[in-house]
DNA sequence: CGCGTCCTTGACACCAGTCAAGCGTTGTGG
DNA sequence: CCACAACGCTTGACTGGTGTCAAGGACGCG
């Protein structure tokens, strides 16, 4: 389990390509400190293959585990089997960071892609609040971006169709990535599978598929070999309605 | 705006009545300068009636809101007219306590039926935090399962169909009303409009319509003057496949 | 080369939406 | 006291977005 690229993945995360820092810092700026410190608390990586579950759903709830690189998500289980995703993580994301206050995991936790991933223990996130504030505000901000972002879902699985949800997704993944350094101008990795993919929309496997096609017949979005590009981020934005108030991002790629 | 009945009101909030002060006891136990501290805090109240838009989408974070009575709610509004509620506020529910660390509220607050709420300004909110630790672990406890019922709710939107999606509502609804003493036995008032139920489930009006009378027909619940009775509670949970934990509520009427 | 996983396609079924009309209750004002 | 409007509830006929089932194709990996 531990990491094979390691030296260059540490190498990486030490400095501004750290994707948490990146995140944070459009909350409020952080001092060189406040990213030292940060920085730190990312020391010990680790790296997952895809479709692995991290944290399973009714565990008692376990450190905080935070995405340095891939793609992972959080998801329930229905008694029938079904599958719905609650939210994905994406660099620089983490769980609830005082998730440990409840009883059990409500959900799963687990990778879409090969992961690096950092688990960090209740008590140095209780440090790194109490002793850095800048950064105490930014982890409150990023939950509830968390929580914006499910109402933002939860508005599109019972008030939009199929081809605008996904429409809507590829946009906010699109400035996700951005706010991370992790997309290259408008293209971004997708690496998770039409049936995740129906996991997140809430439809089938079958209907993904063919409403894929769909966008890609419009060309309002490219997919090849697992990598998404989106032609005209406008016309995107336009044909789903997309306003991106709930990610709460300050200018992209500004910083501060 | 005033409260009309406002004498009454007040000296209910004071004592074990306050709904506020039940909710946060199933997340730890308060102390009686605890429950004073929360008494103290909710000395304000005012009334709305039904209908009635409290904070807009779009505004500037105001204050914290507090329903001690009634139901109220969080709604976004779609590009097309479309609504979807995604909250519910029940006596004892406010939305979140640090809300005003974003820039802009992503949704709008209103109310469903008559309310009686209180408002809480941040300074007072971070007082009673920093002054009672119970408090703030509550508030946290209370914040954490927000967002609990947010994944539930999304889970149900992509992947249960409209019949089990009521009645998991109808299952929530019965516990949590339970939970600060606005229920009677198994029955519950339920003032929202069938507009409003579909609003919640992301179904049409004339859906609901047909589901409620598919549910009284085989009577899971019995629906009269606005007022929901679950006859036989462990068949509509087996029915719906209704899975409390995500409530995290402590065994119930039993506080501590 | 063979197997597994993922993607693709077609035919058909059904849950839920749309449109439209009618009914009941409530509240209001002449 | 009744007329009338407003609102919410109910019902029917029809449509359509998605699901289901089933089969085949493409690709990667051992």
């Amino acid at each position: 389990m531990t990491d094979e690229n390691g030296a260059a993945t540490i190498a990486g995360v030490g400095g501004r390509g750290n994707p948490l820092i990146r995140k944070l810092e459009h909350a409020c700026p952080l001092s060189v400190e406040d990213r030292a410190a940060l920085a730190r608390a990312c020391n010990r990586t680790r790296s997952i293959e895809a479709g692995q579950d991290v944290v399973h759903q009714g565990d008692p709830p376990p450190n905080v585990h935070l995405v340095l690189d891939g793609m992972a998500c959080h998801y329930k289980l229905m008694p029938d089997g079904a599958r719905q995703i609650t939210g994905l993580l994406l660099p620089g994301d983490f769980c609830d960071p005082h998730i440990t206050i409840l009883d059990r995991a409500d959900h799963t936790t687990a990778t879409l892609s090969r992961c690096t991933l950092v688990e960090i223990s209740e008590p140095v996130i209780s440090d790194l609040m109490r002793e850095h504030p800048n950064i105490a505000h930014a982890f409150w901000w990023a939950m509830l971006v968390n929580e914006a972002t499910l109402r933002e879902w939860l508005a599109g699985l019972g008030r939009r169709d199929g081809k605008t949800r996904m429409a809507h997704l590829f946009c906010e993944l699109l400035l996700r990535l951005q706010a991370v350094g992790h997309a290259e101008g408008n293209s971004f990795a997708f690496p998770a599978t039409q049936t995740d993919l129906a996991d997140i929309l809430g439809l089938t496997n079958v209907h993904v598929n063919r409403t894929l096609q769909s966008l890609r017949r419009e060309e309002l979005i490219v997919l090849d070999r697992r990598r998404i590009t989106i032609p005209d981020v406008d016309r995107l934005h336009e044909f789903c309605s997309f306003d991106a108030t709930y990610l709460q991002l300050r200018d992209h790629n500004g910083g501060r």
